[in-house]
DNA sequence: TTGAAAGCGCTAACAC
DNA sequence: GTGTTAGCGCTTTCAA
């Protein structure tokens, strides 16, 4: 396939000029005359060079690669999120290096000089929530990163992240709509951002329609949206409308619901949060507020490599997307009239 | 965090010896007195000194860099495989390249110019089918790789699969045990290996027990699933078994029978093929044969790293790990019996 | 056991 | 415009 290793050596002697003509011409900085181009990209061709990327690497101090680091591969956003930032990384030739860490190892001084030592050029960071210690690291690690998604302090700089009070406003507002008389909300980790997000938009919209409002604190598991809707079955059994404060959690309760012969959405209308694909495919289909997971990607990715290529033109980003509500069966009560 | 940079030169200074003697040190190659090895680690902690990866990399012509290369990164194995692979690797002092690319881009020389021009040091492969002329240019690319899961020909070399058709097996032998009078087997394209495989030990099994057999082929889509169900049904009322190729198609079944109010398992018992984690979130829980999907991404990388680092001692490698029934609601008729 | 020096392959001043 | 040369930071002969 490829020969001996062909180097930039070969290439000049062989069209009969110097290296650094030819890494000029490579780099496309500084002028040469289209003479000497032409020689040289004909003997670039003959021999089908591509320039070694380790030595480049060396001499300008930079990889071209971005590395993604998350506690959390199994997140279900991250294949779809993963596949929109490989994709623009690579568009702007650059490569993804993938690493799963623990939040211990983002203390730790040798996995941030590792990371240098080959060059990365910058990192997407993709951590649920940081403790202040952390975030004290990384203002001292002199890299260039984005913080995606839950990892988001309002506070925070250098983020991408959705609207989160937004998008639970319109999960409030959507099952009012649908006459639900007592919506619960199951909400996520106090602790979380976009779980305390949620929350207020949820209470916030409840009390702008002078609704009484019921809050359950879940963790964002199957498992948490199974056994607290349980308890708030319980509980409260004239409950008609829940939200969720992700989808997961949505998907779980229907195991109660069926356990307890609850119609969904007959006796109860549920919608959660996230538009994990997922929610398509469970029986019933779960009506959503769906965040635009590869625009997330590809905003970060952006960003980071803006900052990463014009450090100064980049001040600190911190962009906050749209989401979107998705009717689906869990909350359609169209059909339901019908039948 | 990290102070100016410091190399290799100002370690040798400080300790007063050659630089040579650091780098021998630090890579433990060929004896040093002990006395200078205590001076030298006195400096290199006091100056937290990490090499420079990149400058290693060029000089030994090595990255200690692997790449998942994959088509298919929203694969429902892709998480949790992802996920042992870069732990594996890691330990191993290896970092993981995500690469998503078309079987088109396999085939462009530039693409493994790039590879090598990094020096990655070996990759996974997990493409489902590889075209022949593929199998040329990864016979003449010259780098240790492994090939994974889907993308594996019965004569295929230097893979890691599971038994598809010991697979198949168990799954009809369960079925028939539920006493299913009518079993038929939703494949995967056949085009692909392991649909094949899983066909050829649907079919063996069911003559085996002298059953006669019912085809219908999909292509592991959800959607497939919906629909080929569908035509199942209405052709054949009377089957009260279905073995499919994937848990995918399995999981969008579940529709249609929600649509025709079969009862599962009462009035068809189901199994999938995989093992992924939606059976165990859908309602009812679908049974499944279950690939290790861990276990096929740490000897994957197992034996890349062998390859890589033994050259000699790694021969052609052919694994095919074991796979496991696992009951669940979707062909439980022992609580069925009780109601 | 240790040091000197020649690479690894490319970039970027600096000079012409 | 183009060539010379000194790095980039580390490894690895080859001598001593």
């Amino acid at each position: 396939m490829t020969r001996k290793k062909v180097t930039i050596r070969e290439i000049a002697k062989e069209s009969g000029v110097s290296i650094a003509t030819v890494s000029r011409y490579l780099n496309k900085v500084s002028y040469t005359s289209p003479e000497t181009e032409r020689k040289i990209q004909k003997v670039l061709d003959q021999f089908s060079y591509t320039p070694n990327a380790v030595a480049r690497g060396l001499a300008k101090q930079k990889s071209n690669t971005i590395a993604f680091i998350t506690p959390d591969i199994t997140n279900p956003f991250f294949p779809e999120m993963i596949k929109s930032i490989e994709y623009i990384a690579k568009r702007n030739g650059y490569s993804l290096l993938l690493i799963s860490t623990n939040e211990e190892e983002l203390k730790n001084k040798d996995f941030w000089n590792n990371l240098k030592s080959r060059y990365i050029d910058g990192f997407l960071l993709a951590q649920s929530d940081l403790s202040e210690e952390i975030k004290g690291y990384l203002d001292k690690v002199q890299m260039p990163f984005i913080r995606i998604d839950r990892g988001v302090q309002s506070d925070s700089n250098n983020s991408v992240s959705v609207k989160n009070y937004e998008g639970a406003s319109l999960a409030v507002r959507h099952l009012i709509e649908l006459n639900c008389k007592k919506i619960a909300h199951i909400s996520g980790p106090k602790s979380v951002f976009p779980a305390r997000g949620r929350l207020k938009g949820y209470l916030d919209t409840m009390k702008l329609y002078d609704r009484t409002p019921l809050v359950y604190e879940g963790d964002f598991t199957l498992k948490s949206g199974t056994d607290i809707t349980e308890r708030l079955l319980s509980e409260h059994k004239d409950v008609d409308g829940i939200f969720y404060a992700n989808d997961l959690m949505a998907i779980g309760a229907l195991k109660t619901f069926k356990k307890h012969h609850v119609q969904i959405p007959e006796n109860i209308a549920i919608i959660g949060f996230d538009g994990i694909q997922l929610t398509e495919m469970v029986n019933p289909e779960i009506s959503t507020i769906k965040q635009p997971v590869k625009k997330i990607g590809e905003i970060a990715v952006d960003q980071l490599i803006t900052k990463i290529e014009q450090p100064d033109l980049a001040g600190h980003v911190n962009v906050e997307l749209d989401v979107e509500l998705i009717v689906r069966e869990s909350s359609d009560r169209q059909n339901q009239r019908d039948s």
